[in-house]
DNA sequence: TTAGGGTTAG
């Protein structure tokens, strides 16, 4: 007969058979002569994500207690299913007559978390205050936990506040909801101030920065951590840091950490190995982020979805919807983002029947609800392959209130497509909606001038005179080895002015003979036409361009990262110089990558 | 028996 310690050892190491034959013979010899056995048993089948033989053991048990009960949530809390562990638990009354103790209370607070209830979590916390157990320090632990998780680190605080003996646990979950909701100063005060600080709330501040977007931050800390000797005994902080790459668009620190992470032996790692994928896809090395997914052994949808978004990204939308093919034979199920994904691609290459078919397959085959993400792409698909009229309903038909960026595409539409009429309506629609972007101004102005409604021209003009102000400041990002350097909008001060002119102004009198004509339209100032070629020639994607053209070895690829979006006259220009250097340019931009390459854009002049 | 950290779109 197995020991309770036996039982343990099996949930330890996932090896439930043992296990299973002690169900067989405890059902034997009678489930109410064992002591508490069946609770063992019971807890294992839970350890061991076996909730179906949990539930028949539970079922079989003649004498269920709050321990039972107790495991069997807990079960459902682990087999991460939290909302069975929320309509079980109101039986646990109904059929035994027995009330939550604090490990329900736990639980239950746990299962609201996971599943961002915070009303429920609410209601929870109001029964775990009036009950005998409400100075228990385990549940408040977890309360911080769910307000943490549900995005109110005050409410949190308060409950942290009241906790007796805080430990390395609480003081984790307190540091991981500041860093989430963005609070670095207090994020870092509490780790700081802990007695034990250990990779748990490392991970929690890191990763929480990260998840808020504060990428350098987040680096920062990372470094401090690897000084104290922090050892990385698993993964978990090394998906977030690669993560942190990727949105930096930083290639070069983000092999930096692919060599750590291989270093340190976590290539296996499935979590690393996907943010690996979409860390060279963001950082615009297409190429080995397949690499990195073909080496993955066993691919979850999050790997398929991140090579099928990549792809999708850098223009390479029929590799893109193979890719989905095979996944769909290997027997994955696609989710959201794979369809976002997959209607980016379509509309790249103006498949407009297959986007039309894959979106109906999403809701119909796949019963998925579409966001408003799903109908800007199927727009953006209408709109750039001409289907204007069917653009149009959907704008006025689908579930969500379409925004700024959503009537532009039609209108960007509508202007490439020549229709002035249906132009016109949208962008008065356009106007009335106040946009706050510069380039909606652009368009409207260019839609009104087509139109030769002059009155108008000169009330975007003004609008945009406006706006000028409040521009975000364009910036443009090249990393040469370990080298990183940004440049701005306007004449440069870097050492290398001279030779950037040099190499600028004469790709500029090539391109002129090759019929290049500035498009002095994109440029918002009031002034003459000379001073407004000016203001384009310097453009910080050019600059950046330059310097990269004169600092690296023939043949090679330049990669650029803009924070705005490429203006409409440097992509031409881009297309011009790729061509006239020989050299695969890639831009990222705020919206999506440009491979320029022989004259073309991977964009196809839709962007 | 109960509590803390990780990946994918825009």
């Amino acid at each position: 007969m197995l020991s309770c310690q036996q039982l343990q050892f099996c949930a330890r190491n996932q090896t439930p058979s043992q296990g299973k034959k002690l169900h067989a013979h405890l059902i034997k010899s009678g489930l109410d002569q064992c002591g508490t056995l069946p609770n063992n048993l019971l807890d294992m089948y839970g350890k061991c994500g076996l909730i179906q033989d949990a539930l028949q053991l539970f079922d079989e048990m003649p004498h269920r207690d709050l321990i039972s009960w107790a495991s069997l949530l807990t079960a459902h809390n682990q087999a991460n299913i939290p909302h069975r562990t929320i309509t079980l638990f109101p039986k646990m009354f109904a059929l035994d007559g027995l009330k939550a103790d604090h490990f329900v209370f736990a639980c239950l607070v746990k299962a609201c978390a996971s599943l961002g209830a915070l009303k429920l979590g609410k209601q929870v916390h109001a029964g775990f205050l009036l009950s005998l157990f409400c100075d228990d320090d385990v549940v408040k632990s977890s309360l911080v936990d769910m307000y943490a998780k549900c995005g109110l680190p005050d409410s949190a605080r308060l409950v942290f506040d009241s906790i007796s003996r805080k430990t390395s646990v609480s003081s984790t979950a307190m540091i991981s909801g500041y860093a989430r909701s963005g609070q670095k100063s207090e994020a870092v005060e509490l780790l700081r101030g802990m007695a034990e600080k250990n990779l748990f709330s490392w991970t929690a501040l890191i990763s929480g920065l990260v998840q808020s977007g504060q990428w350098i931050d987040g680096f920062n800390l990372f470094i401090e951590m690897r000084r104290e000797g922090v050892d990385i005994v698993d993964p978990f902080i090394l998906s977030s840091i690669v993560g942190a790459s990727a949105n930096l668009a930083a290639l070069e620190l983000g092999k930096q950490i692919h060599c750590l992470v291989l270093s340190l032996g976590y290539e296996s790692s499935l979590f690393v190995s996907n943010a690996l994928v979409d860390m060279y896809a963001k950082c615009s090395d297409i190429l080995a982020a397949k690499t990195i997914f073909d080496t993955i052994c066993r691919r979850d949808i999050v790997s398929w979805t991140s090579i099928i978004v990549g792809m999708a990204q850098h223009g390479q939308a029929n590799e893109s919807l193979s890719l989905y093919d095979e996944m769909i034979s290997a027997g994955l199920k696609p989710n959201k983002v794979t369809f976002v994904g997959l209607i980016y691609a379509c509309s790249h290459v103006g498949l407009v029947s297959k986007g039309r078919y894959l979106f109906k397959s999403m809701v119909e085959d796949y019963k998925l609800s579409p966001s408003l993400q799903h109908y800007t792409c199927l727009l953006d698909l209408f709109s750039r392959s001409g289907h204007l009229d069917e653009a149009e309903n959907l704008l006025k038909t689908m579930p969500f209130k379409p925004d700024e960026a959503a009537w532009a595409a039609l209108l960007s539409a509508c202007k490439r497509h020549g229709n002035t009429q249906m132009g016109v309506q949208v962008a008065n629609h356009l106007l009335s909606l106040e946009p706050k972007d510069p380039s909606t101004y652009i368009l409207l102005s260019n839609t009104y001038a087509g139109a030769s409604m002059w009155e108008n021209v000169s009330k975007v003009r003004k609008l945009m005179g406006v706006m000028e102000f409040k521009k975000e400041p364009g910036y443009s990002c090249i990393e040469l080895g370990k080298e990183s350097l940004v440049f701005y909008a306007g004449e440069t001060y870097h050492p290398m002015k001279d030779e950037i002119f040099g190499l600028l102004k004469e790709l500029d009198e090539e391109m002129k003979r090759r019929g290049y004509v500035p498009d002095t339209s994109l440029v918002l100032h009031d002034m003459e036409q000379h001073e407004k070629e000016r203001q384009l020639f310097w453009h910080s994607e050019r600059l950046a361009v330059a310097y990269g053209l004169l600092k690296t070895v023939p043949g090679t690829v330049i990669r650029i990262v803009k924070n705005l979006r490429v203006c409409g006259d440097c992509h031409a220009v881009l297309k011009h110089i790729c061509s006239i250097v020989k050299r695969e340019i890639i831009v990222r931009d705020a919206n999506r990558f440009h491979h320029f390459v022989d004259g073309r854009c991977s964009c196809r002049d839709f962007w």
